[in-house]
DNA sequence: TCTGGGGTCCTAGGACCC
DNA sequence: TCTGGGGTCCTAGGACCC
C-alpha cells in the first residue's frame, strides 16, 4: 500500500521536561514545569492540570500548585537531541531536523530492507527509547505535512499511520487548528465565515480563500486541505538567520544599560557565526515595548561579516536611530537578529583578487583600524564603554 | 518578577535599474 | 519626452511554529 512516498514525523514529548524526568526518578510521573519565569516545557501529568508553554509562572503555579518546578539544561537538551538524531539517521540518511525534537524521515524504499511502514516507525520509537531514554511520538504518511498533522493527533507516546487510501477521511473532519500555518488569527478569520473543519475548507475555491486570507495563506491552506504537499524531505538545511534576545522586566534602563546589553548579544551571535562558520549581512535589532507591541529596525551592509567590531558598529547605529522610540515607550525587550547569512567561504569569494582577505585569526585594533579606517572604528567602539567588558576579537 | 528564546516564511511599499 | 512594465533589493511588520 506504501509504494510511493512514505514519510514519517518523530516529535518528542513534552521534551525538556522528559529529559528532567529522565535524568531525576524523582520527578517521574508527577508534573513538572522546566523554567520558572515563564513555562519552557510542561510534563504531560503538568499539561493535565492545565499548565501550557509560554504561560507565565505563576499563572502556572496557580493551577498546578504541585507542580515541581526546574531550571532549564538548555546543553542536557542539546546532547539529548544529537543522541536522538543519531538514532534517525540510522533509520534512514534523508532526516530533516525541524526544531531541536522534531524530524522528519524519508523511509521510502526502505520496505525490501526495514519492512513495512509501521514497522519501521515501531522500531524507531523503540530504538529512541532504548538507546536515548526518551518517548517520541510518530506520524506516518504520504507527504510531510500530513505526516506532522498525524502525529500531532497521536501524541503523547503514540504511533499513527494514514494509508494512501484513507487521506482525506482522516483530514476532513480534524479542526482547522490542526493545519500547519494556522494560528490563533487565522482560525478566528475562518470561524467569523462558519468555517471551522478541513473538510469545509476544502469545499471553498482557491480564490475565495486567497481574498479572505491573503494570496500566501490561501493558496497553502487550500492546497493542505486537499492534501497536497509535494514538498521532498531536504537535507542539510541551514539556518538562515540567528538571533539572541534579552527581557527587560518593566525597569527603565538607560541608554548605557542598552548598549552593554547590545555588547552582550552581538558578542555571542559573532561567536556562534564563527564557531558555524558563516558571516551576516543584515543585522536587526529588535525591540518590545511596555504595551506588547514590537519593532524591528534593519540594517543591510555592503559586505558580509562575522566580526564583533562590524555587527556592533551596526547595531549601535539602529539602537540609535530607536532611541526616541525607546525614551517614549519604554523598552521591555532587547534582541539583534542576523540575517542573509552565508558561508564565510562567501567572503572569500567576493573578494577581489588584490585585496587582503579579512580573517578573524589577526584580528586587532590596529589591523581593523588599517583596513576599514581609524574614524569609524575607535577602541571604544570596538571594546565597549564599560572597561569591564571585552568584545572578543580572536575566535573562540 | 506579569509575559522566554529561539526560529521560518510571507507581504507591502519604495528605491533603483533596465 | 513621456509612459509603462518587470525585476531585484532593502526595510518593516506580522503570522506562525517549537
Amino acid at each position: 500500500m506504501f509504494d510511493k512516498a512514505t514519510i514519517l514525523h518523530a516529535d518528542l514529548d513534552a521534551f525538556y521536561a522528559s529529559v528532567e524526568q529522565r535524568d531525576d526518578p524523582a520527578l517521574r510521573g508527577r508534573p513538572v514545569i522546566v523554567g520558572g519565569g515563564v513555562v519552557l516545557a510542561a510534563s504531560y501529568q503538568a499539561k493535565a492540570c492545565g499548565v501550557r508553554t509560554a504561560m507565565s509562572g505563576r499563572a502556572a503555579r496557580e493551577v498546578c500548585p504541585e507542580a515541581i518546578v526546574v531550571e532549564p539544561r538548555m546543553s542536557a537538551y542539546s546532547q539529548a537531541s544529537k543522541a536522538v538524531f543519531e538514532v534517525f539517521e540510522q533509520t534512514t540518511p534523508i532526516v530533516e531536523g525541524l526544531s531541536i525534537d522534531e524530524a522528519f524521515l524519508d523511509v521510502s524504499g526502505l520496505g525490501k530492507v526495514s519492512g513495512t511502514p509501521v514497522e519501521i516507525a515501531t522500531q524507531l520509537r523503540k530504538d529512541v527509547l532504548d538507546q536515548v531514554g526518551l518517548a517520541i511520538t510518530v506520524g506516518v504518511a504520504r507527504t510531510k505535512f500530513l505526516a506532522k498533522v498525524a502525529s500531532g493527533v497521536a501524541k503523547p507516546d503514540g504511533l499513527l499511520v494514514v494509508p494512501p487510501a484513507g487521506e482525506l477521511d482522516f483530514l476532513h473532519p480534524l479542526p482547522v487548528e490542526r493545519l500547519w500555518g494556522v494560528g490563533p488569527v487565522t482560525a478566528e478569520k475562518l470561524r467569523d465565515r462558519g468555517i471551522t473543519t478541513v473538510g469545509q475548507v476544502a469545499q471553498i475555491d482557491e480564490s475565495a480563500l486567497v481574498v479572505m486570507l491573503g494570496r500566501g495563506s490561501g493558496r497553502h491552506l487550500h492546497a493542505l486541505a486537499h492534501n497536497r504537499d509535494p514538498r521532498p524531505v531536504q537535507v542539510g538545511r541551514r539556518r538562515r538567520s540567528m538571533g539572541a534576545q534579552r527581557a527587560l522586566g518593566r525597569k527603565k534602563r538607560s541608554m548605557d544599560d542598552l548598549d552593554a546589553m547590545l555588547i552582550g548579544l552581538v558578542d555571542k551571535l559573532g561567536r556562534r557565526l564563527r564557531t558555524g562558520s558563516r558571516v551576516c549581512r543584515t543585522v536587526v535589532l529588535r525591540m518590545r515595548f511596555g504595551d506588547f507591541a514590537r519593532a524591528t529596525r534593519s540594517h543591510t551592509l555592503a559586505e558580509a561579516t562575522a566580526q564583533t567590531g562590524a555587527i556592533l558598529l551596526a547595531a549601535r547605529g539602529l539602537l540609535s536611530t530607536a532611541a526616541p522610540m525607546i525614551e517614549l515607550r519604554g523598552l521591555t525587550l532587547i534582541g539583534i537578529s542576523l540575517g542573509n547569512l552565508d558561508d564565510d567561504s562567501a567572503i572569500q569569494l567576493a573578494l577581489p583578487f588584490e585585496r587582503p582577505q579579512v580573517s578573524a585569526l589577526d584580528l586587532t585594533i590596529d589591523s581593523v583600524r588599517e583596513r576599514f579606517g581609524s574614524t569609524a572604528l575607535t577602541p571604544a567602539v570596538l571594546l565597549g564603554r564599560d572597561p569591564g567588558v571585552s568584545v572578543p576579537l580572536l575566535p573562540d
